[in-house]
DNA sequence: GACAGATAGTTTGATATCAACGTAATTGAA
DNA sequence: TTCAATTACGTTGATATCAAACTATCTGTC
């Protein structure tokens, strides 16, 4: 006899096949890498996730950027705002479409992306030689679930 | 002539194959998704994530849970406080070790960590389903990044 | 037994995340 | 042209996340 729930077997199945445990974990981890190899630079991964997405020829929308990064658009506009106090970005209404904002980076976001690109070059290097299987594989799964 | 700045290449580059965002984007998306299918038990994805893995005979210390989930150990402290609060969980000092505490569910957490399985499992069966590619394999490329 | 170093947690401060609600602007139909 | 429905964002409140600094406890060495 022992003390251990019913479901104990259910438990362990959850916690070793749950994708979605699985997912924050590996996002947990990879972010804590990215913000150590960033932390020169005064952003974290996040940031340079964020400020990465705003680099085009269109300063694209806040709706745009929320579906670039599958997050919330509340959650763009909370992410921006360290962001434009530190003179990195710039947020400004569209004059096609007053309901809309357009985001783009200022020279100094566009200076400081370019010193980190060199550093996510060489950390995704790193973790991409550090992993057993096919790195485009894992990518294609990840872009199925979201 | 363009005005798109000479690294545009690489920042689409970045934006396609950076494991550390497609692994953020998943995670977000299956948080949601899990959010959305425990609401009706007032837990989010990652209260139930922590409660299952509070789900064993001996009751883990802060550290242990921390290693479980990939999390800092002060954000474990955090995750137990709303749970603490909602009397599904409880905090004791290892009587082993005193600098440890000992977690574990109290009998209103063991039950609605029942109620809320049967969710995980409909709502994780759904996600493999529409799976295209093997989860096992999205599953052991998580591991090996965690 | 005393004490330096290591270990386990907590606290603090900043940012991240989402849902729900509210506001402003656009669109489409009558 | 009106005006109801839709769309785009912002705000608020709660939780999540981490690093850094701190406290308490334990361990090994002398």
């Amino acid at each position: 006899m022992s003390n251990v729930p019913a479901a104990f077997a259910t438990t362990l199945h959850i916690r070793d096949n749950c994708l979605c445990l699985q997912a924050q974990r590996a996002a947990r981890a990879l972010s804590r890498r990215f913000d150590e190899a960033f932390r020169p630079y005064g952003i974290t991964s996040g940031q340079f996730s964020l400020m990465n997405g705003l680099n085009r020829p269109e300063p694209p929308t806040i709706g745009a950027v929320a579906s670039l990064l599958a997050m919330d658009r509340s959650t763009v506009t909370a992410n921006l705002k360290p962001l434009e106090r530190a003179g990195l970005v710039t947020i400004a209404v569209d004059a096609e479409d007053r309901r809309g904002r357009r985001v783009g980076l200022t020279v100094a976001g566009r200076d400081l992306l370019a010193r980190a690109t060199p550093v996510w070059i060489s950390e995704h290097a790193a973790i991409e030689a550090e992993l057993p299987a096919d790195a485009d594989a894992l990518r294609a799964g990840l872009r199925a679930v979201a």
